[in-house]
DNA sequence: CCGTAGACCTGTGTGC
DNA sequence: TGCACACAGGTCTACG
């Protein structure tokens, strides 16, 4: 569900309510859900946390709470990290309760979500979180990093944008909305891309995600804020969900079909 | 190394 | 109303 605009959402939600705060109880209740150290162990290392920071990296929140000790959460499709008041929800996996009075509640419908407490030198143990490539608002997500890693690859262009370690955030509702406002057919080849299309694609993909995390990410069904509530980049998608209705800028038909194994809208026309 | 299909899980929407 | 099936914001692994 989350993609990078809604994780960001959410870390600038708990920031002002979780920062210098002390965890002072752990219950996991979804065996799947801690994914190192497991069981246990995990809600130890936890225990008697002081949370100094909260940030976002690609799609991982990210705990820095004392002694070195980072506290990696990852929200997969479904997954959702909330401060509120009286949360009964129906897929509550897991509770953290502060000294301040307040918690962190982790709900998760598909039970995908992912999380870790590691020490200094455990970083192995998130294999995804270590390998990611440059924030896509970064200098380092730049026209050459681009089109050196779409060079030579024959998978469609939309495949390797998905990949995380190329560039870190991006999921399926904001790649189709770049390729869209790119003009670029998700379909192509990576390494058929020239110059100037991934001046494009690198341009649109700022501006699309700068524009979303404006808005406070999108909500198409389950997605929350860290204070439960909706986004507001749906009003403002052009092709995401929008499948066999018409193209904003030309009217004709949007296309749907699988690319990547994941369901992608476009325009035949504007998308070349 | 590369590219793709299937797996993981639970629910919702659609068509018959 | 019931049932079967496709699909869902994301990775992982296995396989050719």
């Amino acid at each position: 569900m989350p993609e990078l605009p809604e994780v960001e959402t959410i870390v600038r939600d708990l920031a002002p309510l979780v920062e210098g705060t002390r965890i002072v109880r752990v219950q996991v209740w979804d065996p799947l859900l801690a994914a190192f150290p497991s069981g246990e162990d995990f809600n130890r290392r936890l225990t008697g946390g002081i949370i100094r920071t909260i940030r976002r990296r690609g799609k991982y929140l990210c705990f820095e709470l004392g002694q070195g000790l980072l506290w990696l959460v990852h929200l997969r499709m479904t997954g959702r990290l909330v401060a509120q008041l009286t949360p009964m929800e129906r897929h509550r996996r897991a509770q953290f309760t502060l000294d301040n009075g307040g918690a962190l509640f982790y709900c998760d419908l598909r039970r995908f979500g992912d999380m870790w407490a590691l020490w200094p030198g455990e970083e192995r143990h998130a294999k995804g979180f270590i390998a990611l490539g440059p924030e896509p608002l970064s200098e380092q997500f730049s026209v050459q990093w681009l089109r050196g890693k779409l060079a030579n690859r024959k998978a469609p262009v939309k495949a390797l944008l998905l990949d995380q370690r190329l560039v870190a955030g991006l999921g399926n509702i904001y790649t189709d909305e770049a390729l869209f406002e790119a003009g670029v057919d998700p379909r192509r080849e990576g390494g058929s891309l020239d110059q100037e299309e991934c001046r494009k694609l690198v341009r649109e993909i700022k501006a699309v995600l700068t524009e979303a995390i404006i808005n406070k990410g999108t909500t198409f069904r389950d997605y929350r804020g860290g204070l439960g509530q909706a986004g507001g980049y749906q009003d403002q998608l052009l092709v995401y969900g929008r499948g066999g209705r018409p193209c904003p800028r030309c009217g004709e038909l949007l296309q749907k079909d699988r690319v990547g194994g994941r369901g992608t809208v476009f325009c035949r026309r504007c998308q070349r």
